[in-house]
DNA sequence: ATATATACCTTGACAGGCGAGGTATGTTGT
DNA sequence: ACAACATACCTCGCCTGTCAAGGTATATAT
């Protein structure tokens, strides 16, 4: 059931993005909010999910600061940006055009008609 | 207009296939079907598409024979195996489970109800 | 003590896409 | 004759995103 790795490339960020539009987030809820969303059929493996972290963060997307827990393990929240907003946007209509071409061209007869 | 790399990072070997299925085909002439099916906005790099037909060899999804055209430059022509028709199958099959579980992953609220 | 869950991080290898370059044939324009 | 372009093939080396493997630290349960 594990979807290849290839096929996720080029999403992840839009995933991470996604999900910070419900609001501020950490890596681990993150990683388990997909996991909960996909029925346990996929998860961000850790290291894809901090080096998209520092990719968004540079970029202006995200910014990041260490939450104030007095217990448990420290948490690094992150918040999308009026940017990060806007670069959702345009991956998600990147996705809309790129989902068309694939179909187009990956479907037996080509061009949606025999 | 032109797509993003990642995106179709991992379906250059389905759209290949695809073509193949349509009957034997070459490089060339397979990059142009492209090109047309997409009205001019997108088509594989040079590279990448021989290095695809390698890759694609080697696995047994397709096999290669010289043309024998007397006049023009030489083709190399690729036919799509048994193997390489279940091959396409099974790439399809995961294309359509990926498409959902990435609607479903980057879309506002998450898994399709507010 | 040991295991498990939470929570973070880095390093190095790997694979696919692609820019840049190369080869060769045939046609069309000047 | 020569240039330019279309057809048609190919390889090398770089870049980038993924991920296995390893590490750190806190808290709870057995």
């Amino acid at each position: 059931m594990s979807i290849a790795s290839d096929l996720i490339r080029g999403h992840t960020e839009t995933i991470i993005l996604a999900n910070l539009l419900e609001g501020d987030s950490y890596g681990y809820k993150i990683n388990k909010a997909i996991l909960q969303k996909t029925g346990n059929n996929f998860e961000l493996k850790e290291a894809t999910l901090y080096t998209a972290f520092r990719r968004l963060e540079e970029a202006g997307s995200i910014y990041s600061y260490w939450g104030d827990e007095n217990t448990g393990a420290r948490r690094r929240y992150y918040s999308i940006t009026t940017a990060g907003k806007a670069e959702y946007q345009k991956l998600r209509d990147e996705w809309g055009t790129a989902k068309d071409l694939i179909d187009k061209l990956t479907e037996i007869g080509g061009q949606g008609n025999e």
